[in-house]
DNA sequence: AGTGAAACGGACCGCCTGGTCAACTTGTTA
DNA sequence: TAACAAGTTGACCAGGCGGTCCGTTTCACT
């Protein structure tokens, strides 16, 4: 329905130190940094955040939609990988790496905030799950785990460093070293319940 | 300093009850959980609330305290238990369990809030780290963890579970399962990064 | 029953937030 | 270069927040 014209020149420019302005900030923040922060480090007025989009969330959606479809992109790749552990290993790291520029609470809402953000959510879980399923086959995980449990736990390790105090910029792979672990077939226990 | 003389009747009631729906607020809305709604909850006024703590904060510290009490108490009992192994498991449950009717974000702020607080977290600390010498002494879990590590994990099933949007009541169980096959012996990795 | 202190409650304050708007500036096009 | 649309801006708004204050109520003690 809306034809997109081209940006003017100036539009543009502001829109994209907007973005990286607000990438910035909610990675510093989270979902409760200010508008007015964001705009005042991406040099602009208030006002203009809002003519880019129209609220608060959207914004915050179109920053999360960039990390989501360079996820997806990632995911895809790593499905042609030789060793396909390694390769889901390699994703989950990108994946913490990334969240800990941005807390990419993308999974939250299935309600919509977003059309864009939700197909690309599908896509990326799609790509997901291939991953896991080609590890499976490999044996290099263990067989009662679902591409959801890799997605909800690859958000864990960011989230376990945020309580130190001064966290170690890659005192996450530690963790990520033991839910990885945990993943593995070796020494597994039944779950004790299923997967949502 | 403070001599403190018995709370009169009606005070300790409206206490008692203002601590109760704050645990509940706080439970529902975590730390943003606002001080008019507690109080509507607990069915006294605004005014009173800041009567019996000086500061939110305060409040939350209160609510907080009971909980890191009673899982203080809790690592202390299971110290004595036969299986050192099963006894950390258990724990690691009723910290989740816990967790899910408060966000226990306890861990957070080494700078000084409350001086009570700090201690209890210091003796919380500290069976913890017993509990956990004592399940590696009996070969349950692999060595290269500390208690810290498990004190950090601990928070994560209930974080995890919070990104599905309809999760079961249980569904953490799962996600421990995971984070503590993670830290058995058998197929562990060498971690990539050593502990905080 | 009477009295003084303790406790209560809600109107109120200052602050900050996301979002709006009308006056102004700037890029584009002919 | 003229003129118009597109874009920018910061003052402004309503609403919600933590926290204060003081007139009123309630308890406890004699």
């Amino acid at each position: 329905m809306t034809i997109d014209r081209p940006l003017r020149a100036d539009a543009a420019r502001n829109r994209s130190s907007l973005l990286a302005a607000a990438a910035e900030e909610f990675a510093l923040h989270g979902p409760d940094a200010s508008v007015a922060d964001i705009a005042r480090r991406a040099g602009i007025g208030k006002g203009t955040v809002f003519r880019h989009f129209p609220t608060k969330d959207d914004l915050l959606a179109a920053v999360v939609l960039d990390r989501i479809d360079d996820l997806a992109a990632l995911a895809q790749r790593l499905t042609a990988a030789s060793d396909a552990g390694a390769a889901l290993l390699e994703f989950m790291e990108a994946a913490a790496g990334r969240q800990q520029q941005l807390d990419l609470s993308f999974l939250r809402e299935s309600g919509e905030i977003n059309a864009r953000l939700a197909t690309a959510r599908e896509h990326l879980f799609t790509e997901i799950i291939a991953l896991v399923t080609r590890a499976q086959e490999a044996g290099a995980i263990r067989t009662d785990i679902s591409g959801m449990d890799v997605i909800l736990l690859m958000c864990a390790p960011n989230h376990v460093v945020s309580f130190v105090p001064n966290p170690s910029p890659d005192l996450w792979r530690r963790y990520l070293g033991i839910i990885f672990d945990g993943l593995r077939p070796e020494g597994a226990q039944a779950l004790p319940y299923p997967a949502p």
